[in-house]
DNA sequence: TTGTCGGCCGATCGCCGACAA
DNA sequence: TTGTCGGCGATCGGCCGACAA
């Protein structure tokens, strides 16, 4: 996946470190976030290790969760010095193409009612391709592409008083095959060559309450 | 699975070895019934082993196609004689209740149209509850249970002129839910009971061209 | 500006008997 | 006896502007 495109996704909060910078590993951490126990057996684990981000790869599952996989290796104890000038690397969007992205939280008539969309017109004025304003209810078709280059068509109209922009036709249908509900959010991304994207970010399941999985790491004294 | 309730299900086309039977195992039919390609390597294997059949579990996957996996136990070479009385071993089916089941191949006006069964007599009248005739237009809800004991509900009618038995209500769902197609059947079984279960056996894949995997087999002289 | 609602129209679903194989 | 069809009524999906937050 296009790291900008995956970034715009994935959303501002989502930081990734630039290749060949350094960074700590924290097994504890990636244990606890791990689906199930993770068992380190007798193993002495240490707290950190010091590493060097040596690839990073942009990815979207099936069910179109962006996710990246960072290829770590570890570095001797001793190179851990003030001299940390790995930051400087490029990250590969010096020369990237533009774009501009635009992200909405689903309400309750995005999603359940009537099948439509509303559009905040930022949104429609900003990423959507410009209307014929002069026809009495301008509309088009458009036909933005998911994370996998699947492409959808949505009929886009400028209709109402007072006037709004809305997605009908083709909206239902996108909303029950990425099984989207109200809470989760559409991501419109458009790339300096007019081309539209589309990815969606799942609501979080559990608000204010992340699953525990109980592990060692609970039980034992912090090493 | 109970086992007679997987036969009614799986058909009469379909053998199963009794407990303790002598049986040859064939690996390299074994291999080309694999989805894959087997590699054996260099391993030298034999045409055939005889085993004897030690255990049998009838099962049922996720898309209600029934299996059942077969624990073979390998013998001696010199057990293969002319006395294989392990046949006359009890099959399980003498103290089993008894049932009566019924197949029917569905139609396209079964899958397809106006989402109604037309339901031939034999069956409604051996394996359906028995309807109240009096009444001007006959009918009742009945809840049949698939394999995994999941209970259907379906409008059970007797109407039209010439009067027919038809399931309407309920039975599109059950289609759609089963993703049956004209060409999959339909089976019905009655216990002693009166519980009802139905069972559905799906058209095969390929009619005239098994799947072909080329393995080594094919290359090799038989062994 | 935009979230929700009621109205409303057209498409689809699904129940029916009429046939005919 | 039963597979397919046309009819048709009920339901649902989905497009619309009216309102109000």
């Amino acid at each position: 996946l296009d790291p900008q495109l995956w970034h715009a996704i994935a959303g501002g909060l989502v930081q990734i470190p630039p290749i060949n910078s350094k960074v700590f590993y924290f097994p504890q951490g990636h244990a606890e976030h791990a689906k199930g126990d993770v068992d380190f057996g007798n193993t002495r684990i240490p707290a950190f290790i010091l590493c060097k981000v040596s690839a990073i790869r942009y990815m979207a599952d099936t069910e179109d969760e962006v996710f990246a996989k960072i290829r770590l290796v570890p570095l001797k104890s001793d190179d851990l010095d003030v001299d940390d000038d790995g930051y400087v690397l490029n990250n590969g969007t010096e020369n990237a193409e533009k774009m501009t992205s635009f992200t909405k939280t689903l309400t309750q008539s995005d999603s359940n009612n009537g099948g439509g969309f509303s559009v905040p017109r930022y949104c429609a004025e900003t990423i959507f391709p410009p209307l014929d304003y002069s026809a009495p209810m301008p509309f088009q078709f458009m036909n933005p592409k998911d994370v996998h280059g699947k492409s959808y068509t949505f009929r886009h109209i400028y209709r109402g008083t007072p006037r709004r922009h809305l997605l009908t036709t083709g909206w239902s249908d996108f909303v029950n095959h990425k099984k989207l509900v109200a809470g989760d959010s559409v991501v419109f991304v458009r790339l300096e060559s007019g081309d539209i994207f589309i990815g969606i970010r799942r609501a979080k399941k559990c608000i204010g309450g992340a699953h525990e999985f109980p592990g060692r790491w609970n039980q034992q004294r912090g090493n």
